[in-house]
DNA sequence: ACAACAAATAATGTCAGGTTATTCGATATG
DNA sequence: CATATCGAATAACCTGACATTATTTGTTGT
């Protein structure tokens, strides 16, 4: 079987017309050019070129190989741009699925970022609950999930992205904005929208009362925290949200302040062990993870994360 | 730039799953491959497989690139085959596959027309279905196709060489030969050949049945027409075939009557886009639409279009 | 006759890609 | 549970394709 390096000195004999001239354009010695032609004469068992008068001329056979070695090389060329490509993961498809608090503002922002230099990468964009994310993940649908509950399940690797806190939102106009920090037992004194036992974050908050001997009481469950942003943003009431929730959301109206006891939440970037992660992937979420933990660079992008 | 043997060896763990399958399969050692493997990837600066459990599964990217590496293998024999055919002496090569109605009878006589002024042209001629076609072409294996069938399919030409019809060919003595022109759907009544739901003719037909509100009935299931037209010519029945299956055969007590509804059908000449087309190549082609074209022509070489 | 150029030859170096022998980790099995 | 099995990796070494430099040979224009 011919070699590509065979065929390419081949054909830059053929086209500048002498081995020297090929050796020149090839970067190489011109005995180098010589014995490569001889050989590969040797190699197909007839002549390649007319050696008369000291000059070489290609014979019909000859041309005809390069013809066809052009596009050989052509595909290799391509292939090598592919690789390319894929080196600066600028080509790909990448399928992440968030959770709303994130995926609903931020997430379409930082991708929209993210692919400004990939033009080539093939996107999409999921919201859904942790199980939602285990099952794409563990499908093998997405690629790459982010989670505020960190999922348990052997098949999974979870990596920490960020730390926040959950936060209490409400308009700007309410009774609670006055204080400088809530208690978040007092809700039970508002009007305000909360999160069912069965998710985790009803759990969490649930915790608190519990330990208080108190009852949580609400006139409006949710299930993400992002809708509950939205309401409490119509003037609904007031909710406990995550911090990630308020990044990049415009302030309409809404006061943001700080609860007791302090409830720390971490954002945790999700891959499948079922199945390699791909290099762009590997990529977006390092670069969620340096974009959180930078807030100069999401204040360039008009995402500001100050909430005081 | 990514070596072709890399390439190789590459695909090779892809397909095989394994490095020692890999190994045997290229006929060299297992460490030759783990170390090619680890060589590409030190390369390329991103990992191509997992490794966990001692196993290797492709990463993304290593599939993406040994799908792009595929056309390369085949670019590559295609260089190789041509360099075989000139080693045999030839200046050029016509790899001709075509549908066996043609195929069959005629195409075996315009070649031999053709090459009369082309000594030093080496020849094939295959016939096969219209996948078969499709196949042999974009992986260019075949230079030029003839297909009644229009081949979709965006990597390869398609050019009209001539229209004809479907019409009934019978025996002599069969009691429908009687008749001046045979309705299509008449032919459940008698014992006759047809083709299976699964070809583009089989399909054609039974659009005219399903019309009528008809089951299509017949005895015995064929897949060309030349077939067909063979058991015809043996007394076994009657059958529908195009007429360029009746072009050039010895009309071995065979009665050809014309049917209705009337079922046009067109002769196609298919070349691919990936391979520049061979000179031969188009004149054969320009050759076969002429001839075709040119009852005269065909009469001068005892090939005779008339049926009547 | 001789400079100028193109190709071939000779002697030698180097590295991609191959070898065997062996180790390591994971899994299957009596 | 000890052990056999299988796949991957590592180490040390070998080989040939393809490169090098130095030199010779043949052709051509002045």
């Amino acid at each position: 079987m011919i070699r590509l390096r065979q065929l390419e000195v081949l054909c830059a004999v053929i086209d500048l017309g002498t081995t020297s001239g090929a050796a020149e354009a090839l970067s190489v010695s011109q005995p180098a050019v010589s014995n490569m032609i001889r050989h590969i004469e040797d190699l197909v068992g007839f002549p390649l070129f007319k050696r008369e008068k000291g000059r070489l001329t290609p014979t019909p056979e000859a041309l005809h190989i390069a013809q066809e070695a052009q596009h050989l090389f052509s595909q290799q060329k391509r292939v090598d741009r592919i690789i390319n490509q894929l080196r600066g993961g600028t080509v790909g498809q990448l399928n992440v699925i968030a959770t709303p608090s994130i995926g609903y503002v931020l997430l379409p922002r930082l991708i929209t970022e993210f692919t400004r230099t990939r033009p080539r990468v093939k996107l999409s964009i999921e919201l859904g609950s942790v199980d939602d994310i285990i099952q794409q993940l563990i499908s093998g649908r997405a690629d790459l999930g982010f989670s505020i509950t960190l999922p348990r399940h052997t098949a999974l690797s979870v990596r920490p992205m960020a730390s926040g806190n959950m936060v209490c939102a409400m308009p700007e106009d309410h009774e609670l904005a006055l204080s400088r920090r809530i208690n978040v037992l007092d809700l039970n004194h508002v009007r305000h929208i909360s999160y069912g036992f069965g998710t985790p974050l009803g759990q969490m908050i649930d915790e608190v009362y519990r330990k208080n001997g108190i009852e949580r009481r609400y006139f409006c469950e949710v299930r993400h925290t992002s809708t509950a942003l939205e309401m409490v943003s119509a003037g609904a009431g007031v909710a406990l949200v995550d911090n990630f929730a308020l990044l990049g959301v415009a302030r309409r109206s809404i006061a943001v302040r700080e609860i007791e006891p302090a409830m720390p939440v971490a954002l945790h970037g999700v891959t499948s062990n079922l199945f390699p992660t791909s290099h762009v992937a590997m990529q977006f979420q390092e670069f969620v993870r340096d974009a959180l933990n930078d807030p100069a660079a999401l204040a360039e992008w008009g995402i500001t994360a100050d909430y005081s």
